[in-house]
DNA sequence: CAGCATCCGCTTTGATACTG
DNA sequence: CAGTATCAAAGCGGATGCTG
């Protein structure tokens, strides 16, 4: 990228990752931690492969990515974050925040991966009554079953199916987000075809307090 | 912008301030409140008219920025960040912390302004007697005077000279910004044409504790 | 197959000139 | 003051080809 040229630290900033591509490829690298080029290439949809490789390299000359062989059984280069790489997750994430209303307009066209959903799940959900037993809460969007877990008053997402969930959602990733942070109401969700099995409760105690 | 086309949060808020100089002039708007379109310029030196005048209609139709007419005695056009438009402080925050440390380097071509000192002031210096009488040190760095001033255990930037400070800094933008963060040496510094007069303890008082 | 490099058409940006 | 208009240069997207 063109330099700013300007003295400002946010300008500076800019001037490292202000590129396109540039902050998805360390949010890849962030959400899932060291990555082959083709686990980037398949998170990141719609990248050109060449701009891939331009980016990793500049990132790489930043400082911000290390590339390191693989343990011998694989044959493969990993890419993964350095330390002043990580330091950008706090900005990443209020970027992120900030994009969470957003995700209210729906767009069929938009491609979608699982664990994408890391922001809007740790940045906006919180388990309201953390002193009750944690629950799990499946989330079947398309592609591999996702699943939420109540942990010390946060939830998280991890990959998989849940064991004895309290609910299990299934529908497109926008109901299923939707329904979560109350953007979407169930009920108008369920006529989109939003299927919800399992109690109401459990939806309400991880849902942000309404405004 | 082209969008990204991903159900991501972080997608979907690049896709509204990822292109080239919006977060820019977000951050003029910010920083110096309502703004005329020739403020704006000025405050964003390299920026090509027309584009100025592209991103201000995207930032307007995506609700970030408003345009208003000021008030009768003056003939000109304000544009004002919206409430949607100042929830990206935190986020323009967060990159510009991340940036201090780029500030560093050295580029005697780059531009400056002095309000763009406000955010490594901001987020990176603390008056650390904050319960001792407050004190104001003037700064010099080639056009208008700037000057910090300790407030409830913070350091603020402000227009103009100080009237009794306990310091004056005369130098070049990266000289005077690395005395005070700590990143240059005082004695480097002065060495490097730096001009330091008043008490050095002034300086200890506001700078960040060392690693 | 993983990890690129090359080529080409299209879009965005930059620099400058001009206008109501 | 607040923009348009114009045009060259740079960047990006998509397809394809190459190499260990």
């Amino acid at each position: 990228m063109r330099s700013y040229r300007q003295y400002c630290s946010l300008a500076r900033a800019l001037d490292v990752i202000g590129d396109r591509w540039t902050l998805l490829i360390v949010r890849e690298l962030l959400l899932r931690g060291a990555c082959r080029y083709t686990d980037l290439r398949d998170g990141l949809p719609g990248i050109a492969t060449n701009l891939l490789a331009d980016r990793l390299r500049e990132l790489e000359d930043a400082g911000l990515v290390m590339r390191e062989d693989a343990p011998p059984p694989i044959a493969a280069t990993l890419f993964r974050l350095t330390a002043r790489g990580e330091e950008l997750e706090s900005a990443l994430h209020a970027l992120a925040r900030w994009g969470i209303p957003l995700m209210a307009d729906d767009d069929a066209q938009d491609a979608f991966r699982g664990h994408w959903l890391t922001f809007p799940v740790d940045l906006y959900l919180a388990d309201r009554t953390p002193d009750r037993a944690p629950i799990t809460i499946e989330l079947r969007t398309g592609e591999e079953p996702m699943h939420l877990e109540t942990v010390d008053g946060a939830v998280k997402v991890r990959h998989g199916s849940a064991e004895r969930p309290a609910a299990v959602l299934t529908g497109t990733p926008r109901q299923v987000l939707g329904v979560l942070t109350g953007m979407l109401d169930l009920a108008d969700a369920r006529a989109g075809g939003l299927r919800y099995d399992g109690e109401e409760k459990a939806l309400r105690r991880i849902q942000p307090p309404s405004p």
